[in-house]
DNA sequence: AGCACGCCGACT
DNA sequence: GTCGGCGTGCTC
């Protein structure tokens, strides 16, 4: 008798498909993913429910390939998460089910991580301050904690005797890290100390691992899951406790749809189950430092003293103003001194790249990308004009296009030329470069050993020097340049630079008192660079608390995004006009008298053309919350699609660029 | 989001 | 005369 099967596929349709099976041949029960046709292509779905009877509609219903799973893998609370999910980022159910398990797509063909489990030293015994904060988060007075504390503080061990507390309870814990932190000694010390409690989902699993993983997870097995944004979704039947450690991380927010941020999700989760919340960093995010403003939502606890005993570091501000060479005699002459004492420097810069923006200096031509509006840098190495943007990539050029004239430059720079310089200027050091270019997706793990075993004197990069690495050996850091990210126009640019420098900072110095960090910067003076080089983090956190206050942005409104992209021109700016006058007439009806509840644009995006779309786009924004998320739902809703345009919805964005 | 169908430009 | 560009519509 044949039978029906509910099934989401993972497309962003809303409605559920009905498929029929046999259920002689073909075993498919709630839970369970299934391969189905779609269109004339196969998709795995998920089923979430079976029957008897053919559901009514004008539609042909197709058969169910086979099932992919014989047991189920997803159950009801995994079914309500994605239901949340869905009303939450205003995705399909599909598409939230197809973020939260273990899919086939995602996979890399990169072999499992073989750990060495270091010895972890046991029965340690807590400072005063962590003793305290970890009796106040056990009180479980509050329903989440935030550790706010500098490197080297010991959050770590608070995090993980709070773990070992719920663990004994019989409940399970949730640890979230960052992706890069993931590969190495945190996850190694977690590892070795909770044995094969631990369920580690690392990207580099196999699918076939990673469903092991899962059920282990779900049967209980495993008490602690450690993973980066996306074991948020680990299916505790249990859950008592998530983890986030450094908070302020940015790759705790997906750039796919759906846009969720594992903050929120645990939250949620939490709130759902009872679990407790926890949190940490040295730097936290504004949202999570302006709610502890009232405890009983987010309580604080501070951590002020370095365990190992070690000082900050001590921080140098190198003003370059007007100067040309990109290392400073300064930062040359303490990189020596360094080398000399035959231990080791890292150079943290913002940018990929030799040189980008090539400009004619006869007639002003500025060289972007065809598809998009942006510059194209030079890569050295790879000898091509590259856009950062969709991947565009052109012969160098020594003549200007449009005069011919020779008269051109090549300005500002990136990793690859810095790489140059220090090769340059330190002939006898060993040198490495590490960067997306670099490692082209693949693991970071041989650059970052080698330098911690001492067989490299000098690592430069990007982000991936500067997170989550403790190097013993490391005497100094450099920030090439400081400003980078400064003069972006974004609101959040400046809370990045500050975090930044103060996370880049906790690198160095944590194994004694000789660590050094050197800023380079045009701009001293700005309150990003000099508070956080004066370690005034309250200070700061208190200054632009009041500029996002004075400037109506988060944490003080609600946020969101909506970019309405396609490649006719025409065809994005009527639909763009006409969904502002949309959400324009409905914030009217919606706003309380006296309450800020506004449309900005429609305007171009700060890049107005990626890949060859055209961008514009309307934010929303408000003080109530809630209010912000009704009224995009319900106009999102009422918008009739225009095809050929599509609309991305992002509720809090990290960047508006 | 894919993927095919279908209608207008430049090419062996 | 075709190949192929992307605009349009559909997916149980």
């Amino acid at each position: 008798m044949t039978r029906f099967a509910t099934v989401f596929v993972p497309v962003p349709l809303k409605t559920a498909f009905t498929y029929s099976f046999d259920p002689d041949k073909c075993p498919v029960q709630p839970g369970i993913r299934v391969r189905v046709p779609l269109g004339n292509r196969s998709v795995t779905g998920f089923v979430t429910g079976v029957s008897d009877s053919r559901p009514q509609g004008e539609f042909e219903i197709r058969e169910i390939e086979k099932p992919v799973d014989k047991q189920p893998i997803f159950g009801e609370g995994e079914t309500e998460l994605a239901l949340w999910m869905e009303k939450f980022y205003l995705c399909s159910r599909g598409e939230a089910l197809d973020t939260m398990i273990p899919n086939a797509r995602r996979d890399s063909s990169l072999p499992p991580l073989g750990f060495d489990p270091e010895p972890m030293k046991e029965g340690m015994v807590l400072s005063d301050e962590q003793q305290s904060a970890l009796d106040a988060i056990l009180s479980r007075k509050h329903g989440a904690y935030y550790l706010y504390g500098v490197t080297g503080s010991g959050k770590t061990e608070v995090f993980l005797r709070v773990a070992e507390q719920v663990i004994a309870q019989g409940r399970q814990v949730i640890y979230l890290v960052p992706e890069i932190t993931l590969t190495h000694q945190l996850a190694r010390a977690v590892a070795s100390r909770f044995g094969d409690k631990v369920a580690i989902l690392h990207s580099a699993l196999t699918q076939a691992q990673r469903i092991k993983q899962w059920r282990r997870i779900r049967n209980g097995e495993a008490a602690l899951v450690i993973g980066a944004r996306s074991a948020v979704f680990a299916p505790c039947p249990d859950l008592g406790l998530v983890i986030i450690d450094e908070e302020h991380e940015n790759s705790y927010k997906s750039g796919n749809t759906p846009r969720y941020h594992a903050r929120q999700v645990a939250w949620h989760r939490c709130q759902e189950t009872g679990a407790l919340l926890l949190m940490g960093s040295a730097t936290p995010s504004l949202e999570c430092y302006k709610l502890a403003e009232d405890p009983d939502r987010l309580c604080m606890i501070r951590l002020t003293k370095r365990v190992a005993g070690g000082k900050l570091p001590e921080i140098k501000v190198v003003s370059i103003l007007g100067q040309k060479p990109i290392l400073s005699p300064v930062l040359v002459h303490a990189m020596n001194t360094v080398l000399d004492q035959k231990r080791q420097v890292i150079l943290f810069l913002n940018r990929r790249g030799y040189n980008h923006s090539f400009r004619c200096n006869s007639c002003g031509f500025e060289l972007t990308c065809p598809h998009c509006s942006v510059a194209l840098t030079w890569h050295r190495r790879e000898q091509a004009l590259i856009c950062h943007y969709c991947g565009y990539r052109t012969a160098p050029l020594s003549a200007c296009p449009n005069c011919n004239s020779l008269d051109v430059t090549y300005a500002g720079f990136g990793t690859e030329k810095v790489e140059d310089e220090v090769r340059r200027a330190f002939p006898k050091a060993a040198v490495a470069r590490l960067d997306t270019d670099v490692t082209k997706g693949r693991e970071a793990g041989k650059i970052i050993d080698d330098f911690r075993e001492g067989r490299t004197d000098i690592l430069l990069g990007t982000q991936m020097v500067a997170k989550g690495l403790n190097f013993p050996n490391l005497a100094l850091v450099g920030i090439v340049q400081a400003d980078s990210t400064l003069s972006l126009p974004d609101f959040r640019s400046a809370e990045r630079t500050f975090s930044l420098i103060v996370q880049v900072s906790g690198r160095s110095g944590r194994y004694d008192d000789q660590g050094r960090v050197l800023i380079q910067t045009t701009r001293p003076n700005e309150p990003a660079i000099a508070y956080a080089v004066a370690g005034k983090v309250d200070e700061f956190y208190a200054l632009e608390l009041e500029n996002r206050r004075q400037t109506a942005f988060p944490p003080y409104t609600r946020l969101v995004q909506l970019v309405f992209r396609g490649k006719n021109e025409q065809k994005v700016k009527a639909a763009c006009e006409e969904a502002g006058e949309l959400f324009k007439a409905s914030a009217r009806a919606y706003r309380r008298s006296g309450e800020l509840l506004e449309v900005l644009g429609p305007e171009e995006c700060p890049v107005y053309r990626i890949a060859q779309n055209y961008r514009r786009q309307l934010l929303i924004r408000g003080e109530n919350p809630s209010r912000v998320h009704n009224l995009v739902s319900k106009v999102a809703e009422k918008l009739k699609p225009v095809s050929g345009v599509y609309i991305e919805i992002d509720f809090d964005p990290l960047s508006l660029m």
